[in-house]
DNA sequence: CCCTGATTCGC
DNA sequence: GCGAATCAGG
């Protein structure tokens, strides 16, 4: 493969975009997550956090050096201040597990605080950050001199239990489970109704009378014991 | 071990 | 210019 000016350009937008070598190999086939990073470095995209050059250590001796040393760097990072690198827009992700998907929650309607309760007071407006303008993924940009307003603390939620499917209404749910009641399963996990026998126990097992019938078999003398028959493939579902 | 990006160097 | 091999940190 080679690097035709589509493949480039996708190279170049994946990277700035946080994609990492592997997925940007992978999303271009036919070349290796070196042939990326080379090529990369090549188009001078490089600057992006580096687990190995994330942490340069001034004085820290390197040993290992058998290849060429290399022209020695800049003087001594100074101090990294706080880089204002808010002209960087959260860009694109082309993170594998990023399902773009928001499927019910009602998409919070810009220049408006979206965490706000009703019951709370609303900040007045003087207090508020003015708002310049809508950023890409409604945040709000703000004027130089606005300073971010603290997020007030999420107020105390109630926590209501949820609501149990009508299948198992009145059925014996694996949070009902304790040791006084049958824990012999009706069903099979993941089917709507899958629940609990909930009988009261036979004392000392787990299951109920009957479940412990099913459960426990007697063990039969030597000369009673018989092979049991053949079952047909997948054998019946026994419940 | 896995992952990551950086670098080197033969082609 | 290309990319495998290697290095080195998380």
């Amino acid at each position: 493969m080679s690097w035709t000016d589509e493949r480039i350009e996708k190279l170049t937008k994946m990277w700035e975009g946080g994609a990492t070598a592997s997925q940007i190999a992978e999303e271009l086939g036919g070349v290796s997550r070196n042939a990326v990073i080379g090529k990369a470095h090549r188009l001078d995209l490089k600057a992006r956090p580096s687990p190995v050059k994330a942490n340069d250590k001034p004085a820290a001796a390197r040993p290992a050096a058998p290849k060429k040393v290399k022209p020695v760097e800049a003087a001594p990072t100074p101090p990294r201040a706080p880089e204002p690198q808010a002209e960087t827009p959260p860009a694109p992700s082309f993170q594998r597990a990023a399902p773009p998907v928001a499927p019910e929650s009602p998409a919070p309607r810009a220049a408006e605080p979206v965490a706000a309760p009703a019951s709370d007071t609303p900040a007045p407006v003087s207090d508020r950050p003015r708002v310049v303008s809508v950023g890409p993924g409604g945040f709000l940009r703000q004027g130089p001199g606005d300073q971010q307003q603290p997020i007030p603390p999420a107020p105390p939620r109630r926590l209501i239990p949820a609501k149990p499917s009508a299948e198992i209404a009145g059925k014996t749910s694996l949070l009902d489970l304790n040791d006084r009641v049958c824990r012999w399963p009706m069903g099979h996990p993941g089917e709507p109704d899958f629940h609990f026998c909930g009988d009261k126990v036979n004392p000392g097992f787990p299951y109920c009378v009957d479940h412990c019938g099913r459960a426990y078999q007697a063990q039969l003398p030597r000369g009673a014991r018989r092979a049991p028959p053949p079952l047909p493939f997948g054998g019946p579902r026994v419940r």
